[in-house]
DNA sequence: CTGAAAGCGCTTACAG
DNA sequence: CTGAAAGCGCTTACAG
């Protein structure tokens, strides 16, 4: 079924054919149209779309990069970038990268053998962004989400001052030696968060004991194992802060196993501002970023909306939750 | 850059590029191999995505549809397909639907659009899946995972099986009235674990009281409400199976937020199992089905790995995790 | 107001 | 062992 079939049973030309169904019949007779589109219509004529990406130099989708699209602070991003593109009839290719350089570094490959038309990248910052940045992009563009070393457009959040609110929320609640539950040193979130995380201790003058920095993984398992391990070596801490909630769930679990009381006890606050945050055994305190929203103005910088020449934001906020996990030290809820 | 760029500094012709980077090179030189491979690497050549799709008839990607991208469910099935088709060079095109008839015949509409080879598509089965019987799909191969009404090879898991279990389980620690907040009627996944709830209900002689079903979405809010619901309506009850986890976890809110011990006085289990079950404020029993394979056995049907023929499983079972939500009644733990 | 023709960049059947 | 040529199905500049 091609433009010619749609072409002879109208009786036109596929030419004609290819400007009505374009929208490009600027001064076709509407009796000319009306009949291309009944004969599209019966015959369920369909643009092939790799004639069509072939010949227009553009495949209508958009690659999108995430470490982890189970992980809530990126499918967030991915309906973002999902509604932003829907009315335009974008489609998003994703791959996971698990946060891995070569998994990412393929993940790109593999967009770009598709042809993409841009790329959302999330959440790399791994290891300085070596791989990407002495890599080919075919000049594809590229808009990064999160803290990055590549020279391309970026949208990004306010890690340094989530972290800070945070660390200064706790120590009103009268806390003074906060663990800090960070991601893995080579990620850049985690330099952006510790930095957030010691500004606020020297300015308010907490213990910086470099024993209260341990490094995790962004998993409830990783955030167990990092309070265990703490305990262990004898750390004393009357709050955690962790660089993501599901460490911080992680975090929660094993003081209660360890019969630590949360919050008497031990405050805890993660980021990312889970959905479960409100349901866990005590409801944990969380910073909460704007990803929908940064999902959707990556994808506006990449496919803007027709028309519309509004100025993209690129710079976000957050939001503070506070819960039950960090009410103040010897009191509940 | 393109394929003659390519041909002009090896000194060869197109054709021997073509063949080269395909590995069609049967009986030619390894030094012309070598030579085309240099000129490609020196170059950065990439092969053009929608030429090579124009000519070969496919274009190397798979549709994913999904209810929500952000419920585990689904994207534990997106993480097996992707695994699945990852060292093939396959990408994912991928599209939220929201439980919506009509988002999901668009989401249709745009994965044909962009040429997709085959489409797996996940938890449908909305409204007789009215919309997807009667519309084309242009000869592209599809997978159904979940239960459907369509004519097409399915992955599907036992459902009816599950929730029977969880009934069963739920009878052992001496419950009676079981609450069954169930999807939302027209949802055929709401069908089929109804069949499992009543076939153990009526096999183990309990209360089939016709007021013990209540449907709701599958959030969290969705379960708040149905247990707030069903006890303004003076509906009495021992325990609540709810059809969905995050449903579950709304529901234990509910009882708690109204005074009402979970497991002492009603018991709670969910489905599908998410990884916070464990995190919940009273952990929640659940059954998982085992998703990941799922979505690996839908993707190896409508991509299967060279040389291996093997047999694809397609259905699949449940495991029951038992946790403290669901102890028996009057007791703890 | 409409059409014939060129050409996007590949892959492959055919020829030698 | 290698190449010239056809053609995949569009879109668009050009012509009338």
């Amino acid at each position: 079924m091609t433009a010619r079939d749609v072409a002879a049973r109208a009786g036109v030309s596929v030419t004609t054919v290819s400007r009505v169904l374009n929208d490009k019949a600027v001064d076709l007779t509407p009796a000319t149209c009306e009949r291309v589109r009944v004969a599209a219509r019966e015959l369920g004529y369909q643009v092939h779309p790799a004639a069509s990406a072939l010949r227009r130099g553009r495949t209508g989708t958009l690659g999108l990069v995430v470490p982890d699209i189970g992980d809530q602070y990126f499918h967030r991003i991915a309906r973002g970038v999902e509604d932003a593109i829907r009315p335009q009839g974008f489609g998003i290719v994703f791959c996971d990268t698990d946060r891995d350089a070569s998994l990412e570094d393929e993940a790109v490959d593999m967009l770009l053998s598709k042809g993409v038309d841009g790329i959302v990248l999330c959440g790399g910052g791994l290891d300085d962004d070596r791989h990407l940045r002495s890599r080919r992009w075919h000049n594809t563009p590229v808009v990064t989400i999160g803290p990055h070393r590549l020279d391309f457009p970026a949208i990004s959040a306010d890690d340094v001052g989530a972290v800070a609110a945070l660390v200064r929320h706790l120590h009103e609640g009268g806390r003074r030696r906060i663990l800090c539950v960070a991601g893995q040193p080579t990620w850049l979130v985690t330099k952006q968060r510790l930095v957030g995380y010691h500004t606020a201790v020297e300015e308010l003058g907490l213990d910086d004991d470099p024993k209260l920095v341990v490094h995790a993984g962004f998993t409830a398992e990783a955030g167990e194992h990092a309070v265990r391990q703490a305990r262990e070596r004898g750390i004393d801490f009357d709050a955690v802060v962790a660089f993501d909630d599901y460490a911080a769930l992680g975090a929660l679990h094993a003081l209660q196993a360890l019969g630590i009381a949360v919050p008497e006890d031990v405050a805890v606050a993660g980021c990312d501002d889970i959905d479960f945050a409100r349901f866990a055994r005590v409801p944990l305190t969380s910073v909460r970023f704007p990803t929908y929203e940064m999902g959707r103005a990556a994808a506006r910088l990449l496919a803007p909306p027709p028309g519309e020449r509004e100025e993209v934001v690129a710079a976000f906020g957050f939001e503070l939750h506070v819960r039950e996990s960090s009410a103040p030290a010897g009191r509940r809820g």
